[in-house]
RNA sequence: GGGCGAUUAACUCAGUGGGAGAGUGCCACCUUCACACGGUGGAAGUCACAAGUUCGAAUCUUGUAUCGCCCACCA
């Protein structure tokens, strides 16, 4: 194989291998093939997105599941596919058009729509193409989109539910206004701005002379609103207000009276002044007053943010002119009472990033309540499981305390709401299709269609199920719904997770996955979010172009502990890259030393030797290992796992191991066949390993072991057992690394080159059996001639394995009291081991209590820790006074 | 106001009851026939602080400090 380039290409790779598992359709799943099944559905990215560090973590951690389930024979299907994401979606094409001139209004419904969707067909692909960049393995030939007709269907379906079971209603209610999108949002598509500089601005409303004059002070932040207000609320205790309660004050611009009442709730004495200005149609705890008082609720605003018709001069004006105007006549007419400075949260939409005004509006909502209690329940009776498992806390305390869901948005792009309005009779007709007539015998024609669509997240919280064409009972549905595993970030645990959890459970009756994994935010490396304004933001192609898709995605899976936000750091992809290179050139050792190897994949223990079987042993414990931190969504720790078998073991020993027969042109033929075919092996179970984190490397690599068929993702995942384990031999080597990185330490501390050729005396028939057995590999790998001796010169290194004196002869080496330093060295470091060993059993209670298996540990350790010390001591003290009586 | 998380080597991070690890960086030596994107060896940490539980605490409890996030929002 002289054949195998010297590097690595990971983007030809990339390509080469896309290809060939396209080509193959390797990832298209077969509802009836047999196996245990595993499913995912993607979060949809949405339909206008760019791919970016969040998207690359989330699908690297579902692909390297995927990968990893199919591998070990399991049914797999991911299904991928996009949202089609409303108000962004509307946005982008809203803009596009502007830029050619064109208000998207003068369009029309019909032609704007169909506009976005020729958008969608050309432009909509792009975040799918950037996943394939990123080698996920989804079936495509199942790619969904939220506003194909099936997932309509299942929309559609999922309303006229909710409706006839009555927790869809229609009603008026304050809601959260975007003036700028002019579209009603739900809460969680509020983001509170903290902190926000505000006056508290005070001024008088005049008490009706009837009811005996004199006035009341309020204070607010929104001194605009006054022009609706409907109430001044005292609480009912303030003996300051007590009198006042039940008479009213006169509006001092607007032509009305204002009754004072008194409510407990919503007031506090301590604050301000004690007496709250309320308005009902523009707060939402003045709304909670308004109902309990049965107050009129005045709506002050247009649907873009102005102030509308009831307020008369001010009229026209936008929110924050008016806030100044208003002022400026009260102080006019004298009644303003002064200001303070004070901080408050601003609600921003989500967004637009208009700020978002309590508006009184009709629109339709979730019944909330009875859908959470059975969504709460399913978490808490282990139905599906949160890891880690502290962000159920989260998931319970939204569900908790939950508010009902406004669920229509007054935009084009999107679900149409299921409902028509008779112009002859008023009633409201929800259904699956449009009605042919009214029941009041008005046609079809009398009938319009609610103008608004529905909220994204209304449609992706059927995504588990509506991508297997549930209404229906597909075969798809059968098999693969519920679904294994969620794979999402914690930030949209509310948007989305809670939503599919109720929506699933009153809909299909079953939970939609058993596990929910919820991963961390990718932030800089010094944790701070990624923002465009920042200007650091990482471009994860940009990555994938630098180090490729192998190297990047190995450092998402490192970086991806439990729990924690992921610290970008450029260095560690570089690390990566090297681990890429380190593989490569491990194949290509093999290659040079075993090209013309026998293809055979079978491993014949009894004719291999100590090393091959313990590569096989350590290559047990290894596949042992990863396997479980995968089970157990341990990613890091199965990268870290890969990666020291692979780096530690396999390079650094193995290989070097291997090099004692495969360079040693006395080995015999079937010595040498046997390291030959190890090292195709044990190269065979890494790329198996690392398939499910680095497919194109490992594809690539696998194409060039001899006699390996297919590809490598259809390959079989290693078993522990697949691989013999030998305790005798792992402590037989584990000792022989002992001595020889002894050895090393020796002439690494006292700058003895490797060409220097030393001497290992050892007193001990035993090691010195062992040692001389390795011959070749203690030469090889320390150039030590290993013999058996009790003599020790004076001028001598020492060291010490398992218990046994090594003695190196250094005689006209090297400068003897650089071996004293090296020693005194050694020993304040082994009589502090000893030091503390002695400790522990000096401690009565310890012996008494702890567990004897340990205390004998611990002795063993101390009487080891002991011997050791004393025969470095020995050698020292030795070394020591040679040296002072030669002086 | 309530909740969650973090604080471990210069840096980025693992480590959920038995005496602290990795990668990068640093120092020394080595161009030895897979790899200098390498090899070998080394230095480097009162595990934020305080108290408690325990024979034993980075790990469990409580408190404190600093940082970050989420929820709620006294006008």
């Amino acid at each position: 194989m002289s054949d195998l380039p010297a590097t690595y290409d990971p983007h030809a790779a990339a390509e080469r291998w896309r290809a060939a598992w396209n080509e193959a359709d390797v990832y298209r799943a077969d509802p009836d093939a047999p196996g245990p099944t595993f499913s995912i559905v993607i979060p949809p990215p949405n339909v206008t997105g760019n791919l970016h560090m969040g998207h690359a973590l989330n699908n690297t951690l579902q692909d390297v599941l995927v990968r990893y389930r199919r591998m070990a024979g399991d049914n797999v299907l991911w299904v991928p596919g996009t949202d089609h994401a409303g108000i962004a979606t509307q946005w982008v094409v809203r803009r596009q058009l502007e830029a050619e001139g064109v208000d998207f209004r003068d369009l029309g419904r019909e032609a704007f729509v169909e506009r976005v969707w020729s958008w969608k067909g050309q432009a909509g692909g792009t975040i799918v193409h950037q996943l394939q960049r990123l080698g996920v393995s989804c079936d495509w030939s199942r790619e969904r989109f939220t506003l194909d007709p099936d997932l309509q269907r299942a929309v559609t379906e999922h309303f006229v539910k909710l409706y006839e079971d009555g927790l869809i209603y229609r009603g008026q209610r304050l809601i959260n206004w975007d003036p700028l999108d002019q579209t009603a949002l739900s809460d969680l598509e509020v983001e509170h701005e903290e902190g926000a500089a505000a006056e508290l601005w005070s001024f008088a409303y005049p008490i009706r002379e009837e009811d005996g004059g004199g006035e009341i002070v309020v204070a607010t932040t929104r001194p605009e609103t006054m022009l609706g207000d409907t109430a001044i609320a005292v609480h009912p205790d303030d003996a300051r207000y007590q009198h006042l309660v039940g008479k009213s004050v006169r509006h001092p611009i607007l032509p009305r009276d204002i009754p004072i009442v008194a409510d407990a709730i919503l007031v506090d004495p301590e604050f301000g002044t004690g007496a709250v200005k309320v308005t009902p149609a523009h707060d939402f705890n003045d709304f909670a007053v308004g109902q309990r008082h049965d107050l009129p609720m005045i709506n002050i605003l247009e649907l873009d943010g102005r102030l509308n018709a009831v307020c008369g001069e001010f009229q026209g004006l936008t929110v924050k002119e008016a806030r100044e105007a208003v002022k400026a006549k009260i102080e006019e007419l004298g009644l303003f009472r002064g200001t303070q400075a004070h901080t408050m949260n601003l609600g921003r939409s989500q967004r637009s990033g208009a700020v978002v005004e309590p508006m009184l509006s009709t629109q339709w909502f979730v019944r909330m309540k009875p859908l959470a209690t059975p969504a709460v329940a399913a978490v808490e009776n282990g139905f599906t499981r949160f890891v880690p498992q502290q962000w159920a806390n989260t998931y319970y305390a939204w569900l908790r305390d939950i508010q009902d869901w406004c669920i229509s948005r007054q935009l084009w792009w999107g679900h149409r709401i299921p409902a028509w309005y008779c112009d002859a009779c008023g009633a409201t007709i929800v259904a699956r299709t449009a009605p042919e007539a009214c029941k009041c015998g008005a046609e079809a024609a009398q009938l319009r269609q609610d103008e608004d669509v529905l909220d994204t997240w209304f449609s992706s919280a059927l995504w588990p199920f509506s991508v297997f064409g549930w209404p229906d009972k597909t075969p798809d549905l059968a098999r693969y719904y519920p679904t294994s595993v969620l794979v999402t970030g914690f930030d949209i645990i509310f948007f989305w997770v809670a939503r599919m959890m109720f929506a699933s459970l009153h809909l299909t009756g079953t939970v939609p996955f058993r596990d929910v994994y919820i991963h961390a935010l990718v932030r800089d490396k010094h944790g701070d979010k990624m923002s465009k304004t920042k200007g650091n933001v990482v471009d994860p192609l940009d990555v994938i172009d630098r180090f490729g898709a192998d190297a990047f995605r190995f450092t998402l899976i490192a970086f991806a502990a439990q729990g924690r936000d992921v610290l970008w750091d450029e260095k560690r992809v570089e690390g990566y890259q090297r681990f890429t290179t380190k593989i490569w050139q491990a194949l290509r050792y093999c290659h040079m030393s075993a090209g013309d190897a026998d293809a055979s994949h079978a491993m014949i223990v009894p004719e291999d030797g100590p090393y091959e079987r313990w590569i096989q042993a350590r290559t047990a414990a290894a596949v042992a290992r990863i396997r479980t931190a995968i089970d157990e969504y341990r990613f890091n720790e199965a990268a870290s796992e890969i990666y020291a078998f692979v780096w530690g073991e396999f390079c650094d020993w193995y290989i070097e191991l291997s090099k004692t027969t495969v360079y040693d042109e006395a080995a015999t033929p079937a010595a040498k066949a046997a390291v030959k075919r190890q090292l195709m092996d044990t190269m065979d179970v890494i790329v198996r390993l690392l398939h499910p984190i680095m497919p194109f490397l490992t594809e690539e690599i696998w194409s060039r072991l001899p006699g390996r068929e297919g590809l490598v993702t259809t390959a079989r995942y290693p078993e522990p057992g697949d691989f013999a384990s030998d305790p005798a031999v792992l402590d037989e080597i584990a000792r022989l690394q002992a001595a020889i990185t002894e050895v090393r330490r020796i002439r690494g501390e006292m700058e003895i080159a490797l060409k220097v050729e030393l001497e290992l005396r050892v007193a001990d028939p035993a090691l010195h059996a062992l040692l001389a057995r390795h011959q070749r590999a203690v030469w090889d790998l320390a150039r030590c001639k290993v013999v058996l001796s009790s003599e020790e010169p004076t001028a001598s290194a020492t060291g010490v394995v398992g218990g046994q004196k090594l003695v190196i002869p250094l005689q006209g080496v090297v400068d003897l009291s650089a071996e004293v330093a090296r020693l005194d060295k050694v020993l304040a470091k082994s009589d502090k081991d000893v030091e503390q060993l002695r400790k522990r059993l000096a401690n009565p209670s310890f012996v008494e209590k702890a567990p004897t298996e340990l205390v004998d540990e611990v002795r063993g350790k101390l009487s080891a820790a002991e011997s050791r010390r004393d025969t470095l001591r020995t050698s020292r003290d030795r070394l020591a006074a040679a040296l002072s009586a030669g002086a």
